[in-house]
DNA sequence: CGCGTTTGACCTGCGC
DNA sequence: GCGCAGGTCAAACGCG
């Protein structure tokens, strides 16, 4: 089965997630929303990470669309997936701050997640296991540095989408006024600091809000996006 | 034995 | 300053 979207959105999610496979029991959100026009891009949908933006994407066989709000970390507001739900309002993500992923032109310029990204040359931006206790200090200046993050919501039974990466999960952490918990997961390639975060909306225990930080430095792994039958690939 | 997951503790940011 | 909540670490554990 594929998943049920518009050659259109296919082309766009497949910008966005160029090796996700989508399982048979997946199919994407029926929000009715209005399709998307993405404010920063005229042209064919583009890799979001190269957008350095924050985009959350809702999608069903209209289109994507902007989750107008989620529970990002950082800003306490983990009650808003039922607003995702309850009133969805098309808009570009005004919900997310520009201080917590970078979206504001300032945030932009000199963003050091993306440089980080493309071409880090150490892994001082997250607290390693080999980071000294006097470098401790400099990660409060860290953190706030966000790597470029992409976000969409998937209706599926399991939590994990096959997008052809391997991942490994580091953590798992209850959500404040969320029945389901948040797993965190960065990929296992070396030198690609790219997470994820996967947790469940409350309101609506099938659907799962995938979220991206963070940019690929290497090609997905081929085992697993041709792994299994059932999965098929919405890519081109 | 190696790799991945689980889970409690710890750290940091933010609101009051 | 304090408490809360999110994010991460790392030891323990399980599995192939």
């Amino acid at each position: 089965m594929h998943i049920c979207m518009d050659q259109g959105s296919q082309l766009e999610m497949a910008y966005c997630l160029p090796n996700l496979s989508v399982p048979d029991h997946y199919y994407t959100t029926p929000v009715p929303l209005s399709p998307l026009q993405l404010p920063f891009h005229p042209k064919p949908l583009q890799m979001p990470f190269d957008q350095e933006e924050a985009l959350m994407l809702s999608s069903d066989h209209c289109g994507l669309y902007p989750l107008p709000a989620l529970p990002f970390g950082g800003g306490h507001s983990a009650a808003a997936p039922a607003t995702v739900c309850d009133k969805p309002t098309v808009g570009f993500m005004p919900s997310i701050g520009a201080e917590e992923v970078g979206t504001s032109v300032t945030a932009r310029v000199g963003y050091e997640g993306a440089t980080a990204c493309n071409g880090y040359s150490s892994n001082t931006w997250w607290r390693g296991s080999t980071m000294l206790a006097g470098e401790k200090g400099k990660m409060k200046v860290r953190r706030k540095m966000r790597e470029p993050r992409f976000c969409f919501q998937t209706r599926s039974d399991v939590d994990v989408l096959d997008d052809g990466y391997k991942w490994r999960k580091y953590g798992q952490k209850v959500v404040k006024n969320s029945l389901h918990p948040r797993s965190y997961f960065r990929c296992t390639h070396s030198n690609c600091r790219v997470k994820k975060r996967v947790e469940r909306l409350s309101t609506d225990c099938r659907m799962v809000i995938t979220t991206y930080e963070g940019r690929h430095t290497h090609p997905p792994c081929d085992d697993n996006s041709s792994s299994s039958g059932d999965n098929t690939t919405t890519c081109f």
